[in-house]
DNA sequence: CAATAATTTGACCAACGGGTCAAAGGCAGG
DNA sequence: CCTGCCTTTGACCCGTTGGTCAAATTATTG
């Protein structure tokens, strides 16, 4: 019942995950259609609806799938290392996963600016509480005189605004950088 | 032929822009509905079209009102001026426009992350020509031993990113920062 | 207060979009 | 090679949406 999962699935949830990315990223949810995710795809309408129930079922897989791997950089500050080590580590982390994985940000960039109407509980709860704790540790830090102090948040602010800049705001970047930089 | 704008004329179109923008900054372009606009704006959709053409006519207006007010801040930025001020004084009047007009900024925001397909000459024409025009000041400032060095088209992105954040994010910000901030 | 111009509306249309369904086409294992 | 299940499809449905139009209503002006 869990493992009955056809190569054939497999592959067409792929690809339909994978095409669901590509168009809602751009579009976003509501400006997205079936025809178009189909079509990316490579396939019918009708056969897409097969494996997703509905256009909200493969938006919301997108979404959850997509904020599983997202808080996962927060996770990986320790406390007990080099503050300055540990900022920068994340920092990278963050930049690594906007440069490789530029669809994903924005389909999340798209959700937050439009309200984040299905991730609403999911920012409030388990996004807040790793801030949260982490902020506790960027305090702590502060404290014991290792770093020079700051407001963790902002700070945490500042590194996601920098990072997410440059898959977010692609087309701008590239107007003025030129599309061909040495 | 120029002159003719009723007051109510003036009133509604004013009404429309301002209810475009409500709606357009929230949904992007293909997410939103002429109905919606024409409930924000108080009136039937039939009478919102005899002002304005078309749903595009409506957001492609709302563009060009909002990139004449963009660019502005760019170009106050003065070469004779301290370039710690300057610098300064320019994220400050970034930070100012997104505070005081978020929905300008997530406007423009959905059209860029949307691949910005209508404004795409602006930005590799006179965006472009304006970032250049400060790039080369910049660099003067660093050879004249003014500033530390710095690549300036980047530092321009940071006052950017860092400036939008706070709008476009508005929604997980406060998540995070819990809605009542003391 | 007419008469003319500007404004508003209700009814309507064609295209689009999400979703359904029954039937046809493929693919295993026996 | 055949039986039963998985997969795919064409046709179809109905609510939405951008946009039109002629008629009605409301200013404006001589």
């Amino acid at each position: 019942m869990a493992k009955t999962d056809t190569r054939i699935q497999k592959k067409n949830q792929a690809a339909i995950m994978d095409a669901g990315l590509a168009v809602f990223s751009q579009f976003g949810f509501r400006g997205s259609t079936l025809d178009k995710v189909a079509e990316a795809a490579g396939l019918s309408k009708p056969n897409l609806l097969y494996y997703f129930r509905s256009k909200d079922a493969i938006y919301t897989a997108l979404l959850a799938k997509l904020l599983e791997n997202w808080l996962e950089p927060l996770r990986e500050i320790n406390a007990e290392g080099d503050p300055v080590q540990e900022l920068l580590g994340y920092a990278n982390r963050k930049l690594d996963m906007s440069q490789h994985y530029p669809r994903e940000s924005r389909l999340f960039a798209n959700e937050i600016i439009q309200g984040a109407p299905r991730i609403a509980d999911v920012l409030q709860g388990e996004l807040r509480g790793l801030v949260d704790e982490i902020s506790h540790v960027i305090n702590d830090w502060v404290a014991a005189g290792r770093i020079k102090s700051v407001d963790p948040r902002h700070l945490i602010f500042s590194i996601w605004a920098l990072t997410h800049h440059y898959a977010d705001f692609d087309v701008q970047v590239r107007a003025i950088l030129g599309d061909v930089d040495p």
